[in-house]
DNA sequence: GTGTTTGTTATCAA
DNA sequence: CTTGATAACAAACA
C-alpha cells in the first residue's frame, strides 16, 4: 500500500534514473488503467523526454519536455494499493530467471510473481521504454492504479482540487493543522486519511501516528484538546519524516521502483500487530474497523 | 461461497 | 453549498 513515504521514494529513485531520457516505446496491456488508448499513449509521449519528476499526496508526476503539437504536458501515475513501478535499466528484454528482490520479506505471492522473474508478467498493465536505456514496468494486482496524461491546467485544477497540505511542508504548519480539525465532527482517522484535507498519509502511517499521540482513532476530530493536536501534529511529521527515510513499509506487496522492500516495517508499532502486547503499556492490541478500514489501536492507551 | 485487504471516488443523506 | 457516512471498485487469499 503506497502512501507517501513509499510514492516519496519510488519519485525520488526513478528521477534519477529517468530525468532526461527520452521516451522510445509505450505499451498499455490493460486498458482499463489508463486514461487514453495505447495509440493515443505513443503518439503524445513517444519522443519527449522526462525533465522532472514530482510526487504530491500519492500521486507522480512526470513532467514531459515541450511538443510542437498541442499534447498533454504530465504524465500522472497513481499507484493505489498494489500498484508497483519497477525499472530495470537494460536495453533487451529481460531473460528470466534471476531475482531483483533478494531480500523479500513477504509471503505475497503477488510480489514474487511480480519482480521475482521475467517483466512484463501476468500483473504487467503497461510499461515505458527509453533511450538511451530502460524500461519501465507498471505493475498492479488490482487494477486501481492509472497512468494519466493531463495538460499543466489540468494538472493544476486537479492539485488545487483534490490535494490538501502535507506534513513535512510549511503548508502544514500546526496553526492549519488546528484549522482543520476545527469543529469536524469526523472521526479523527477518517479526517487523516482524506487526501483533501491532508495529503499523503494512509491506513498504516495513520493508525502508527494516532497510536504514538496517544489519541483513539474514533475520537471525533473536532474534540482534540490543544495538547492532543499538537502531539498529533508532531507524531505525524516524525513518523512521516522517519519512515521516507527508512524508504517506506512493505506490508503486502510494496517494492521501490528496484523491487526492494521498505525498512519502516521493522518500526511498525500497532499496524498489523493485533493480539500482541502494546509496546508502551503491555496490554494487548486490538484491530476493528473504523471509517470503513481495518484499524489497529490500543483501547487502554488511546483516548 | 464468505470475509478480508485499501486508495479513492461515487452516491446518498442531512 | 458543506459535511459525513457508506458502498463500490479489482483480484487474490484464508
Amino acid at each position: 500500500m503506497p502512501e507517501m513515504p513509499e510514492v516519496e521514494t519510488i519519485a525520488r529513485d526513478l528521477a534519477v534514473s529517468l530525468v532526461g531520457q527520452k521516451i522510445v516505446l509505450v505499451k498499455i496491456f490493460s486498458a482499463k488503467i489508463a486514461s487514453h488508448s495505447e495509440a493515443f499513449f505513443k503518439k503524445k509521449l513517444v519522443g519527449r523526454k522526462i525533465i522532472k519528476l514530482e510526487r504530491r499526496g500519492k500521486l507522480l508526476i512526470f513532467s514531459l519536455s515541450p511538443a510542437s503539437l498541442p499534447a498533454p504536458d504530465y504524465l500522472l501515475i497513481h499507484l493505489k494499493m498494489t500498484g508497483q513501478l519497477i525499472y530495470l535499466n537494460r536495453r533487451a528484454k529481460i531473460v528470466g530467471g534471476h531475482s531483483l528482490n533478494s531480500n523479500r520479506r513477504t509471503n505475497d505471492n503477488s510480489l514474487a510473481a511480480a519482480v521475482g522473474g521475467e517483466l512484463p508478467n501476468k500483473y504487467t498493465r503497461a510499461s515505458i521504454s527509453f533511450k538511451p536505456n530502460g524500461q519501465l514496468f507498471f505493475n498492479d494486482l488490482r487494477k486501481f492504479g492509472y497512468l494519466k496524461l493531463a495538460t499543466g491546467v489540468e494538472l493544476e485544477r486537479l492539485l488545487k482540487n483534490n490535494y490538501g497540505p502535507e506534513p513535512l511542508t510549511p503548508a502544514f504548519s500546526l496553526p492549519v493543522f488546528q484549522t482543520i480539525l476545527k469543529n469536524r465532527t469526523t472521526k479523527i482517522k477518517a479526517l487523516l486519511l482524506n487526501q483533501k484535507l491532508i495529503a499523503g498519509l494512509g491506513n498504516i502511517y495513520v493508525d502508527e501516528s494516532l497510536w504514538a499521540a496517544r489519541i483513539n482513532p474514533e475520537r471525533p476530530a473536532g474534540s482534540l484538546s490543544s495538547p492532543e493536536t499538537k502531539k498529533l501534529w508532531q507524531a505525524i511529521n516524525r513518523i512521516i519524516k522517519q519512515a521516507i527515510k527508512e524508504r517506506g513499509t512493505t506490508f503486502s506487496n510494496y517494492v521501490d521502483s528496484k523491487g526492494q522492500s521498505g525498512n519502516f516495517s521493522r518500526f511498525l508499532r500497532v499496524y498489523g500487530r493485533q493480539g500482541k502486547k502494546c509496546p508502551n503499556c503491555r496490554n494487548l492490541l486490538l484491530k476493528k474497523k473504523v471509517a470503513g478500514r481495518g484499524t489497529h489501536y490500543c483501547p487502554h492507551c488511546q483516548k
